[in-house]
Order: C-alpha cells, then structure tokens, then sequence
DNA sequence: TTCAGAATATACTATTCGGTAAAAGGACAT
DNA sequence: ATGTCCTTTTACCGAATAGTATATTCTGAA
C-alpha cells in the first residue's frame, strides 16, 4: 500500500519530467519546474530519485527495453519471416509512437547519461540490430527477402520506424496503427517482399 | 585579405565547436572548452559570434541548406523519376555523412535555437519534405512508383537516411559512397521499383 | 619611432541551478 | 493527548559559466 503510492508519485514524477524534458530539452529543464508543476518541491523529487540523471536514465531505459522486447517477441513467434517482420514492426512503431517523448528524449539526450547509463541502453540496441539483423537473414535464407546487405537494411528499417518520433502528430491525421501498418509495408517492400499486398490490412 | 584570415578563423571556431558539441553535447560543452581547444580565450569567440546559440544556428542552418539543396538539385534535372530519387537520395546521404556532426548536434539541440533560427530551418525541412513527396507523386503519375501514402513514404524515406547519422562509423566497413547507393537503393525498393538492379551500380 | 586602430587577453560579474542539512508537518497507534 | 515515524518543506551552499568592461598587445603606415 505505502510502496504503491510511493510507485505512483515516482511516476507521477516521470511523466512531467519527460514532458518537460521533450518540450524544453534536458538542460532547458530545471528540476524546480518539474517540482513546481506537480505542485510539490524540489528535495521531494529527490525522494523518489538520487538526480537528475537517474531521472533521464529512468525516462529512457524502460522505453528502450519496450522497442527491443516489440522486435524480439515477434520474431520469435511461429509464422514466417515476412510475418514475422511485419508484426514486429507493427508493434515497434507502436511503442515509438506511444512513448513519442520518451523516445524524443532519449535521441537527443544521449550524451547526458552516466557512462555506465549509456552503456547498458548501448547494449540493449545492439540486441535490437542483431535480433532484427537475425530475422532479414532468416528471411533471405528461405528465400523471401532479397537484401544484399542485411546489416544495413537492419539500420534502414529501424531507423525509418524510430525517425517516426520526429514527425508523427498525435492530433494528425494519421493514427498510430495506420502508421505502424504502412511503416511495416515500406519494411516488406525495402526486404523486396514480391506479394507485399496480402499484408495491406492484417492484423 | 583582412576578411579572408576573419573568415578563415570563423570556420575554425565552427570546427571545433561542432566537434565538441557532437562529443559532449551543446549543454556539456563550455565557450571556454571551445577557446581553450583552439589556443584562444572567451572574448575571442564573441567577436566572430553574438552568442553560443548563433554558434549553434551556424552549425545547424547551412547543414539543412544543403541536405535541401541535394534533394532540390536531383529532383529538377532531367532524367526519370527513378533516376532522379536515386541521385538525390546518394547526394542527400552524402551530405548527411559527411556533415555527420552537424547533423547529429541539429538533431539533439534543436531545443536550443532561437525562435527565429528554429522558424528557417523548419521552414527549409518543411521544403525538404515538400520536393521529396512532389517527386515521388510524379513518379507514381507516371506510373514508375507503386506508393499508397506519397507523404509518409517521404518521411519514411528521409528518416531512412538522415538516421544514419547515429550509425555511421567513418572507420567501419562502408564508405560513404557505399552507403549512400545502398541507401538509394533501399528507397527505390520502397518505392516499389520494379527494376531496381539496373541501379545497383549507377554513378 | 611613433601613433592610430584593430585584434586579443585579463579579470570580473551576475545568475542560475543541482544538490543537501535541518526543520516542520502529518498520520497513526497507544 | 502524546510520542513516533514517515513525508515534505524551508533555507541554504557552492560550483559552473554565459557574457562584458577594460586593459593590453600587435601591426602597419607615416
């Protein structure tokens, strides 16, 4: 009971924290405004976080974790590759989307982390490549890919999903699965998928 | 003569601001660091520089002028729609790579332009994305391109290839000629090209 | 040699802000 | 009511750093 209100304050904490961190930047943020907009004070903060790093650190981890878990739950499933990828992507671009600002964030406050931070975020993305690297290859082994250089059709994809944050308007007029649908279509096709119709409207 | 040598140490206060900003980020880089690095002193920089965010708006705007620029140039020679997407996609990579830390600092401290500088480089992307969507749309009126969403493919797209600027590594195994027509390549691809191989060793 | 004017440095200010020690407030059991 | 423990605040520090006012040095002309 007291760890579950403590739980939701802590996140209560975060979620302002990201909004202001993705509208002002890391260090256009003070951590009296964050304090101030929950109507709390500052060593309250403190309370729940040792500083303002482990802040940003607890911003991006989890998210990072959600975009390696949504590539490596697909990928693992039955079905084949072209299905495989097309799912995954669907839900990759679904965590990008959904956690627009935590992503946002992430991209562009790196180079604040603790080193021992950024290493640990470093090796969950190098998961990702290599499980969405893994899954092209399968696809080309059984003949329905055609990429002459899967390391970099890897980056492509995942870079083309992830670049979503940078552009996607919640009140667009685009939702977040019709995105994640036609991202994972462009994927198909950048893998050189010959029947990429018949993937138009799953899911 | 007095305004080239005024001029030449310009570039050379960007120079090393641009490589410090991409190392350590905008926030986590002191005008001192700056001086120090180029053997002069503070003031130094502000008689070739307002403030640290022009310094930051003459690293970002000229970068975006040209990754535009590229695209802009490829899109209005003659030459098919395939053709032409291809050489703007190879030229548009090149810059991106090529200019990677400029690109790499306007992408994470956006947040820290001024208003103004903020408004023309949005502006110049809003073009940016502009010229790439009219240039797909007149290749699938003319029947090169199979493409459902014209818009989001040009996102898609762009997103491909600016990503690279937080995967490329100037040592690794790929040139930046490599690159870039592997990326082309990709975008055809996504396109829906139907002859794509006779681009695989264009220019 | 001297003297203007440009180029560059020294030395300083003012402020912002992450972080903390110590006090106050509040809930709950007895 | 009172004492205890947990929560939150008040009040503060010290370091960092963008920006500047003033001094100095250099250069090239006369």
């Amino acid at each position: 009971m007291r760890e579950e209100i403590s739980a939701y304050k802590r996140e209560r904490i975060l979620e302002e924290a990201v909004k202001l961190f993705y509208e002002r930047g890391f260090s256009g943020t003070t951590l009296d405004d964050i304090a101030g907009k929950l109507g709390v004070t500052k060593p309250f903060i403190y309370t729940h976080f040792r500083s303002k790093v482990e802040l940003l650190e607890a911003i991006c981890r989890p998210t990072i974790e959600m975009s390696l878990g949504a590539i490596a739950e697909a990928a693992q499933q039955p079905g084949t590759p072209s299905e495989r990828l097309f799912d995954g992507i669907v839900t990759f671009s679904k965590v990008v989307l959904q956690r627009q600002a935590n992503i946002a964030v992430y991209f562009r406050e790196e180079k604040n982390l603790s080193e021992t931070g950024l290493a640990a975020i470093n090796a969950l993305r190098k998961r990702f490549d290599r499980v969405l690297s893994e899954l092209l290859a399968e696809g080309v082994r059984e003949g329905e890919f055609t990429i002459p250089d899967v390391r970099l059709a890897a980056l492509a994809i995942g870079g083309m999903v992830s670049w979503a944050y940078t552009w996607y308007q919640p009140e667009g007029r685009l939702t977040i699965d019709t995105v994640g649908h036609r991202l994972a279509h462009l994927a198909l096709q950048m893998a050189g998928v010959h029947s990429v119709e018949q993937f138009a409207t799953r899911v």
